[in-house]
RNA sequence: GGGGCCGUAGGCUAGCCUGGUAGACUGCGAGGCUCGGGCCCUCGUGACCCAGGUUCAAAUCCUGGCGGCCCCA
């Protein structure tokens, strides 16, 4: 393949774009602006992603359900916050044929005004709830701002949606923090490093109650968005008549929630991962674990292939994915450099010298070491050298993130490091939305929120200059 | 919302200013030679985003569309 090797630092969205390309994750020459295709090898990353999502869910009392792409207008529009957010960017089905539709369907721009009516099927009364589900599907926007492949997108392929109804406040209240902590789970097995914000009230989800969010810092330094959790209180539930019968013959309105993460997150873990030789793949969600690449030499070829596929062939048995590269019209340094360009996390190399010596040769992706393993402790070398990749990627990963976070309490300290897309800011905040508007106007930059685990916050506001109650995270955004 | 740059084989790109035969590298196919970090050689294969306009003649100039990248608000 002819890659140069891109530098991941110096044009991050070259890089990406090239890499996804090149490795078959993600093929963006589709010629509709926004959308992306999945390739076989992206594919397959992308459902080892997914399955520890619904892996996480169905362990966690979910139901995997499927709803219609397209919604009806009258119900688009049924909650009035909800529609006034999404209106200007929502792709609208108006004819069917030659014939003009009666009423116009748009495409789910997300699924709760598709849920809602369903719910108010399902739910009679408090034996019904709460009722827990998910959906993994495409939804639309029409981003009328600059695209990005797979980063921002007008068919969003991979959003996995949850859904839930509760009987009372503190029970949504209490699962939406059950859902974050899933989330943190789910992120931490993909070794992708994270920051949890409550949203402020003014970059809420539309119709939500409040909005906490997930968010990590790409290599351009800007933040990426990767996961939402939202309590929508009784808003969709009044708006859509969606009551269940308490047990002393009361009606009451449902409370519910609502979840997302999308392939951005694919888009992190290749981005937080990656390096100038290409992807570098957790090994839980690699479509290829182990590469086995036999070293032939003039004379030794039939050794070398034997004991190549006898390497094979126990890790495979163990339950490995492995693949064993043994073209003929190849040369190990172009496999070399092929499957390391793939993320593939561990080669095995067998050629004369490990045949003389009864070892097999190992080399990790991440650091590109090498260590030669005793035949007959390949397998536990493989398990071991896979856990500690896992390891390695997550402690790197939130090195990066940390290295990339700045607490600071003056105003131009702030401006200074937004401005120069150093990553996410923390700063002090007297709470006032008034401060933060100025601050997100003034900074040109997005007020993520503020920090949800307990921080100490000492000083004043950076705006304002009163006591400051609350540490306030801005960034440059997607 | 505003501004700039750009679109040439599967990939990366030269040519465009100054209109006249589209060239390299890589990939792909065949053959030979090699093989612990992208071997090499020969032959073959394959492209001017779309629609108009100007012109004897358009990849090149003009207008519009579609698509991409960057910067500013």
């Amino acid at each position: 393949m002819a890659v140069p090797r891109n530098k991941k630092h110096e044009n991050f969205s070259e890089w990406f774009e090239q890499v996804t390309l090149h490795t078959m994750v993600y093929d963006y020459r589709f010629p509709v602006k926004g959308c992306g295709v999945w390739p076989g090898y992206g594919f397959k990353l992308r459902k080892n992603v997914l399955d520890v999502m619904r892996r996480l869910l169905d362990e966690s009392g979910h139901e995997e359900c499927l709803f219609p792409t397209l919604i009806p207008q009258s119900l688009l529009g049924k909650e009035a916050e909800h529609i006034r957010s999404f209106e200007g960017e929502v792709f609208w089905v108006t004819r069917g044929g030659f014939t003009e539709l009666g009423e116009r369907l748009a495409l789910r721009p997300t699924s709760e005004t598709a849920i809602m009516p369903m719910l108010k099927l399902w739910i009679k009364d408090y034996k019904d709830l709460p009722v827990k589900l998910y959906q993994v599907v495409s939804v639309f926007r029409c981003e009328t701002k600059a695209t990005h492949p797979m980063i921002r997108v007008r068919e969003v392929t991979t959003f996995k949606e949850g859904h839930s109804a509760h009987a009372t406040y503190e029970d949504a209240e209490s699962h939406v923090w059950s859902m974050v902590e899933l989330y943190k789970r789910f992120f931490d097995e993909l070794c992708i490093p994270y920051l949890i914000s409550r949203r402020p009230d003014w970059d809420k989800f539309a119709g939500a109650v409040y909005s906490i969010a997930f968010d990590t810092v790409m290599p351009d330094g800007r933040a990426l968005q990767i996961g939402t959790v939202h309590h929508l209180g009784q808003n969709f539930s009044k708006a859509f008549d969606v009551k269940y019968l308490k047990p002393d013959g009361s009606h009451e309105y449902v409370w519910t929630t609502s979840y997302g993460i999308s392939e951005r997150v694919v888009a992190a873990l290749i981005s937080i991962h990656g390096d100038d030789h290409g992807l570098v793949l957790p090994p839980n969600v690699a479509p290829i674990q182990v590469v086995v690449i036999p070293i032939p030499y003039k004379g030794r070829e039939a050794e070398v292939y034997g004991e190549a596929r006898r390497a094979y062939g126990e890790l495979k048995a163990a339950g490995f994915r492995v693949v064993i590269d043994d073209r003929q019209d190849a040369t190990p340094g172009s496999k070399f450099y092929e499957w390391e360009l793939k993320g593939v996390p561990i080669r095995v190399e067998i050629g004369p010298r490990d045949v003389e010596r009864g070892t097999v040769t190992l080399v990790r992706r991440d650091c590109l070491t090498r260590t030669a393993c005793p035949w007959g402790e390949l397998v536990n070398y493989v398990k071991q050298l896979a856990e500690r990749i896992t390891v390695d990627l997550r402690e790197a990963a939130w090195r990066y993130l940390k290295e990339r976070t700045f607490r600071v309490r003056s105003l131009e300290e702030v401006a200074e490091l937004v401005k120069a897309r150093r990553g996410i800011v923390e700063v002090p905040w007297c709470g006032r939305g008034e401060c933060g508007l100025t601050l997100e106007e003034g900074l040109e930059a997005k007020i993520l929120g503020t920090a949800v685990e307990p921080v100490m916050v000492e000083g004043r506001c950076v705006n304002c200059d009163r006591e400051a109650t609350k540490l306030l995270r801005t960034a440059k955004t997607y």
